[in-house]
DNA sequence: TGGAAATGTCAACGCTCGTTGACTAGAATC
DNA sequence: GATTCTAGTCAACGAGCGTTGACATTTCCA
């Protein structure tokens, strides 16, 4: 997904601190405008920066877009729960990662109206949580089903609360959150699967 | 909502079958683009007339849009059923909506990058959701936090499954829909709230 | 120290979009 | 039959957008 060497391995370019900047910026008016109304002017802008250093660094729209929306999960954080437990833990986990990274919100209003943001978010359903969810339910077999639930409800509740804006969604307290989708999920985890 | 005078008491106009024309040409870009990437010269083409026309009946862009998503999820339809069946009753119906009108994909895509169509969306929910769950429910009192929950579930799956396309969840047929997600709206409506 | 590379700016391009106002043809009305 | 209203077209506008290429400045390295 990303083809560039890793933090870790590329030698530092002077311009790092730059490229952050934009990157920041991009995840900021991604989220809050969505791909089309988020301008490469307005990023570069935040980011103090003039229009055309975007492109050099990261070709077109759509490569700033790529190098920004790059979610990690952290599904590898969730330990592996027995059932009574599981659905709860996912719940708070998916709540935290909701609020602490804008690219969520970037990449789901994206995906709406940008088939190659829609492409990325089945890739994080794949790569991420459908994983997740055989290690968890312990049902590989019916692994992609049951995350297709689990999905339908996470992304349906940050949908209507982050999105949306529903008045009665905002107003939910996160324990009372968990303890309202906790069984769902876990059904979703372990419930018998309909013929 | 609609401040025209209804096909019934208005008098009619030799343009009518022009103007339904625009609108149903506008609702199909608006639920397969969005309301960003549809654009008035597109739906003008669509429906065979030129841009100024649609300007000249509908004002503005946003008033297109204002014409054509306007919803009705056929609440009333919905007879007052007893435990155990609500819940299946419920997914079928919003199923068959989903799936026969346009304009809830044109909202959902629209209201994640356009505020007037959120605000739309939060109108559909109060007006028409909201009172479903309270007479189904009959719990009064809790009516507006088990719609939500309800709205989550419900937007949720459709969002995975008409917009993001991900895969397992295009591959279930709908009586599997049915079954899984009815258990789930069932214990919105009718499960003790958590403290 | 001198030249090459990297970092960044500036002005402009071509395109598409929503929107406007003048205009034409036909129907309705008196 | 003249006039007024309605339906619809046409060409153009101004603005905003992504994108480009030429240029200035700073840093790196031999």
């Amino acid at each position: 997904m990303n083809d560039e060497p890793s933090a870790a391995t590329r030698k530092p370019r002077r311009s790092d601190a730059t490229r952050a900047l934009i990157l920041s910026a991009a995840r900021e008016r991604f989220a809050a405008e969505g791909y089309d109304r988020a301008t490469i002017r307005a990023i570069a802008d935040d980011a103090g920066v003039d229009p055309a250093l975007v492109m050099r660094y990261y070709g077109n729209k759509a490569g700033l877009l790529a190098a920004a929306a790059d979610p990690d999960l952290r599904m590898l954080s969730i330990p592996t729960l027995p059932r009574g437990a599981a659905g709860e833990a996912l719940v708070q986990h998916f709540l935290e990662r909701w609020e602490d990274d804008d690219i969520l919100q970037a990449l789901l209003r994206t995906a709406t109206t940008n088939d190659s943001a829609a492409e990325r978010m089945r890739l994080v359903f794949a790569k991420q949580i459908a994983p997740m969810v055989a290690r968890l339910s312990g049902d590989e077999k019916n692994a992609s089903y049951r995350a297709g639930l689990v999905a339908s409800q996470i992304m349906g509740f940050a949908l209507c609360r982050y999105i949306l804006r529903l008045p009665p969604v905002i107003a939910m307290r996160r324990p009372e959150i968990i303890k309202s989708l906790g069984p769902t999920i876990e059904r979703y985890l372990f419930g018998t699967r309909p013929v």
